[in-house]
DNA sequence: GGCAACCATGACAGCGCTGTCATTGGAACC
DNA sequence: GGTTCCAATGACAGCGCTGTCATGGTTGCC
């Protein structure tokens, strides 16, 4: 298996693909009956069905598809735009738009921001130029010329994750407020009152996570309404994650010992900070109260389950597929968001 | 946001999208020329150059990729199939093809089969139909139909996570094998003698991970050969997940209650299983040792790290996606496995 | 000054398929 | 028996772009 060019089919596409008109002649019929047949279009005797059936499998025949969308113009690609991958919160929404997808007969394009926005603008770019049935991007928030792209796309457009604004087409998240919020007020009505958060920051560049960012508003206005403002703050310079999460709470508590509760960016960051007490013997939520977002498996599994507000981020997916697909109107579905009590707050 | 076709831009694609022949009308030149100063090919005048960018700015237009591949007959993406996105490991693989894919501008296409391989024999078809530029797909083993597009397709292919066997073209991964040995080596090594293992089933249908079960084989037949086979195991009937080894090392000991080491499929369902002793007072691994598979972050942050192998999944996608998209020659990367010695086994 | 050697641009065909309209040969009907 | 109708098939153009070859205008150089 090692060596060099020992495959006579592999590399340069030199091997031409067989194509319409070849299967067309072996069959002793039309390109277009071909076509037809391919595609359950129009009436076709089954004995010629049956012909060309044969002299595809024969050929081994790949339509191209390519050709197929130029001449139709309509592409069953749908592009999938996601800020990272290494929160597994994307990969489920990827994961909910799958399925829908893969029965529908279309198929994913993935891009992937590092929650750059200009970057976003690029890959949108990248991604339109394939013509694609419909196109499902993270947040409300894109560049002017990414938006003007999106606006005049002539396809369907989805906006995930953020219903805290409006959009271009079809919007499907909850409020990022609103989860901070719950956990403002869930924290307050335990009696905790001196309020602690860590955060990340972007992943490659300022491009932070704006969706973070609206929880936290909703989060420190509750308690500043309530009159216990957040006492102390810590973004740690990296993209989430359990460690992020675990330094994050350390350094916190080495500049303010004397917080009572925590929120975190998200569960990731959650769990490090979960960590940290096991690893430390800070009594949780005894000595120290977290609290987390998104209610991701992990948190939940473990004997202490993480205090956290859930979000729906398969059925996100899900309906984002189905409706960019479909030909529903233009709307916002907002998936609302549910309080986790668990055992840490 | 609420109501339906406020959005004369949006919807069915009648917007006819603007084409080269606008662009270059409204520049002055020919369509050629506009081609060639978008691809930066042949030389061109400034003046021409600038006089096209404007008119491309002015009119907004998005190129389109799918004529241009038709004529050129080479395309920038590149399809992925993964048996699965709810598994962190293939995100990881796909996050680490994303970054080479991205820099050398190719585009990933993503296809999940849910671990059917007849399902992949479908989308790999489907895949092929867009003519990309190479494909990237897990394991070795294909159903024969498949096999034979792959080779006939004319276009670069690797196949990762599996260097147990021989493959079509590129392959990158490390031996499932021998990281089962490796499990069943250190269990012995540290004196364990009555071990159980814990797996998962397929997802949708029978088929089921492959791989996994080549680890099985290479720790059973290590295990057998040094005088102490496995006493019972338990294959849980739900996809991996830390929930899924919860219940199944519950059920395990439940039958067995006497085994003092466990093998699991993977770290998620290892987890579970932590998670299982945690809850119910069993000392680990004073009274059960268990090992996971891949040294996930999650296993590895926890205040007791999981005893595991690790894989390099990042390592895995970035080779694969820079050797699929290069012209290296037909070769099998073996990225190999290392014993994580944790702190549960 | 004349010929080569470019540079900058264009004309044309065609990638592989599908939409549209046209054509054929029966079966159905009065 | 002639008209009508429809099922079954085909001819043709064209989707939007790029490869190839051709063309006019400059520059360089003996």
């Amino acid at each position: 298996m090692t060596g060099t060019m020992d495959h006579p089919t592999t590399g340069r596409s030199t091997a031409r693909r067989t194509t319409l008109t070849e299967v067309a002649q072996q069959a002793g019929v039309s390109e277009i009956t071909v076509s037809r047949v391919l595609r359950d279009s129009g009436p076709i005797a089954p004995a010629t069905r049956d012909r060309v059936m044969a002299a595809v499998r024969a050929l081994g025949y790949v339509p191209n598809r390519v050709a197929g969308t130029l001449a139709s113009s309509g592409s069953n690609l749908v592009g999938i735009v996601l800020p990272s991958l290494a929160n597994i919160v994307f990969p489920e929404v990827l994961r909910g738009a799958a399925g829908p997808l893969a029965t529908m007969g279309y198929q994913p394009v993935i891009a992937v921001t590092e929650y750059d926005i200009a970057r976003e603008e690029t890959l949108i770019e990248s991604l339109l130029s394939w013509r694609p049935a419909g196109l499902i991007v993270t947040g409300l928030e894109h560049t002017p010329r990414a938006e003007a792209m999106l606006r005049n796309a002539g396809v369907r457009v989805a906006e995930l994750m953020d219903s805290d604004g409006t959009g271009i087409d079809i919007i499907v998240g909850f409020s990022n407020a609103e989860a901070g919020r719950i956990a403002a007020r869930h924290l307050l009505s335990r009696g905790y009152r001196r309020f602690g958060y860590v955060g990340h920051g972007g992943g490659a560049t300022i491009g932070a996570d704006l969706r973070a960012g609206k929880r936290w508003t909703g989060f420190t206005t509750t308690l500043a309404a309530a009159g216990h403002p957040p006492l102390d703050k810590e973004i740690v310079d990296a993209p989430s994650s359990i460690a992020a999460g675990r330094c994050g709470l350390a350094e916190l508590l080495a500049r303010s010992p004397h917080l009572d509760a925590i929120y975190f960016s998200n569960d990731d960051m959650a769990l490090g900070g979960y960590f940290h007490c096991l690893a430390n013997g800070i009594a949780v939520p005894g000595q120290l109260a977290l609290f987390g977002h998104n209610a991701l498996d992990v948190g939940q599994v473990a004997p202490q389950p993480l205090s956290t507000v859930r979000t729906a981020r398969l059925k996100i997916g899900e309906i984002a597929a189905r409706l960019v697909c479909g030909d529903a109107p233009s709307q916002k579905v907002d998936v609302g968001v549910e309080l986790v009590e668990g055992a840490t707050a």
